[in-house]
DNA sequence: TCTACAACCTCTAGTCACTAGAGCTTCAAG
DNA sequence: CTTGAAGCTCTAGTGACTAGAGGTTGTAGA
């Protein structure tokens, strides 16, 4: 049995997020001691392995929630993970195509002024007040 | 004078937006009718619209209201500008980095299962379940 | 001039995934 | 048995909005 603190170690979430899991359902602790403190079991440890896990690649704690139900009943279809996990993905690059667009607009912007001028002819504020100057869209 | 819908209409940023900003300071209304409706002059239009790229771009509140406090003084030497676009621009790349190793683990993992199984066997649910299985650090 | 109604007003609360802090209690080592 | 790290609950704050309730104002047509 852990502690939340030593389970906070193993899995490098911190304490108050293991807590907060808790809240919003994603993390039951197997128990209480009798002075009220959480106790966690082995599958306790794997569940909050998989959820650090998931977090880490973006996926939302509702998509987590639903991962891991299906997780727990291993005759269902597992259909449902493949769509959580392509639709994560799309997600993924529909940032990442943003981000690009971004990436260059920036690039011109941050390379067009040294900052050695003054503000009335800077090409940095005079970029941001309009769009016209930008390469294309965002 | 604009009423804030009119506003709205120009720069497409939504109503309650627009009070949203007012309330954080950074667009202050030219003045109130007699029934206490906001009034705007092409000032504030412009304003909104600055306001709308640098947010597109994804400057923050707080980054948009030193600009702002810049433009607001032309004589002053725009280096905080540049210093701020520059920043953006790293934010943004770190971003995509981040954004690309979670997009080739999530192809990986996406395309690992047709969804044709159940949930004991999901690569899936397995990818997630242990790190071990992915390429690389994300 | 009256009336209808779209557009406006303020205020509160909700979103997401945590994070911080106050004030208290419990566990475990020495 | 004492001490102090670690635990507990509860509330509130983060960023940038968004939604809704419940009331008021502006304006166009009759
Ligand atoms: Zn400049
Ligand atoms: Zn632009
Ligand atoms: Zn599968
Ligand atoms: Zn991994």
């Amino acid at each position: 049995m852990f502690s939340i603190g030593q389970l906070s170690k193993q899995t490098g979430v911190k304490v108050p997020t293991i807590r907060y899991y808790e809240q919003v359902g994603l993390l039951v602790s197997a128990g209480r001691t009798e002075g009220n403190q959480r106790r966690y079991d082995k599958g306790g440890l794997e569940r909050l392995g998989f959820i650090r896990h998931a977090r880490d690649l973006g996926f939302s704690i509702e998509a987590i929630t639903a991962l891991i139900d299906l997780q727990q009943h291993p005759d269902r279809s597992c259909q449902e993970a493949t769509l959580i996990a392509q639709h994560q993905l799309t997600d993924v690059r529909e940032k990442l195509l943003r981000l690009k667009a971004l990436e260059a607009e920036l690039v011109r912007i941050a390379d067009g002024c040294d900052g050695e001028g003054n503000s009335e002819e800077c090409y940095v504020l005079a970029s941001l007040a309009d769009h016209q100057h930008c390469r294309g869209e965002h």
